[in-house]
DNA sequence: TATGAAATTCCCTAAAC
DNA sequence: GTTTAGGGAATTTCATA
């Protein structure tokens, strides 16, 4: 059994946030902005990455791959059943098409990001992941004009307290 | 003026996919499973990196930070003015709760994920960003019961001929 | 148990070919 | 494109509070 995953310390914090924005950052780099040894660091590091929380990947340029297609769909499922989600949840993790799935609260059930090739090459696997299954009772496919800001950036704790206007 | 960026060859693909699952992968490893030796693949590197093709992120699991709100928002600005859209491009991309902001097709102008740490957070920044400001005409935030999948992966070219049926 | 500093290993980088 | 050589960073070791 898995322990608990130990609470964040103030110098986790600062660290998890400066290499969220750079992950090649050197370690006594890290060191020096937040006051610990390189060793001290790395230990930090090795610790997050055993932990599952970190993990290191490369993001590309959508502007610069030629033929990208990005597509926002959301998705209602047939019925309240736990079976069909689970099996959503699944078809949604293995197909590469599917770059993020959120269950949502509201009136549609989940939202898609499909990142396609071609117009074409979203139709299909559109039809392919919500239409050919029998589970799924309305979907609403809208084309990505432009990627504004792409990240994954997340918060590590609550934001400092803002002054009452 | 830049030059063309030059077209990816096989190499690059494979590369660039390979990156993208894990952006720790040595420059030999790399070599091994493409065919090429280290110093190849640092080049390549180099030059994807020049370009501005790729680059390296931390990326944190959702599911270890304790209190994590994420949120979908759909964004219809006032009026097709072009200052209008200009000024939201740099708002949603200065904003650091904005994971990431994409234009879209249809009724909706915008979809943006938020990231937060608490529900009042999320509601605070949502304000702060669409509604305090003049030029939106309308929003809409649905709050994500469960990141189901998470990533940034993107196809470097078309998917192999789907044999027909 | 976690730290900082020194010693070692390994990898990235930049040559030359 | 590959092989080689050098510097630098990551990792390990160790003494310590």
């Amino acid at each position: 059994m898995a322990s608990a995953p130990a609470p964040l310390d103030e110098f986790d914090h600062r660290l998890l946030d400066l290499l969220q924005r750079d992950a090649d950052a050197t370690l006594s780099a890290l060191g020096d902005a937040v006051g610990l040894s390189a060793s001290a660091v790395q230990r930090r590091l090795v610790r997050y990455r055993k932990s599952g929380l970190l993990r290191q990947v490369a993001v590309l340029d959508p502007a610069q791959l030629g033929n990208l297609t990005l597509a926002a769909v959301l998705v209602t499922l047939e019925r309240e059943s736990v079976k069909h989600h689970t099996a959503f949840y699944a078809r949604m993790r293995a197909a590469p098409e599917v770059q993020q799935c959120y269950e949502l609260a509201g009136d549609w059930d989940y939202l898609v990001i499909l990142a396609t090739t071609s117009i074409a090459h979203c139709r299909e696997v559109a039809e392919r992941l919500f239409y050919d299954e029998g589970n799924i009772r309305r979907y609403d496919t809208r084309l990505v004009f432009e990627a504004v800001k792409l990240g994954l950036q997340l918060p590590t704790r609550p934001p400092p307290a803002r002054r009452r206007r």
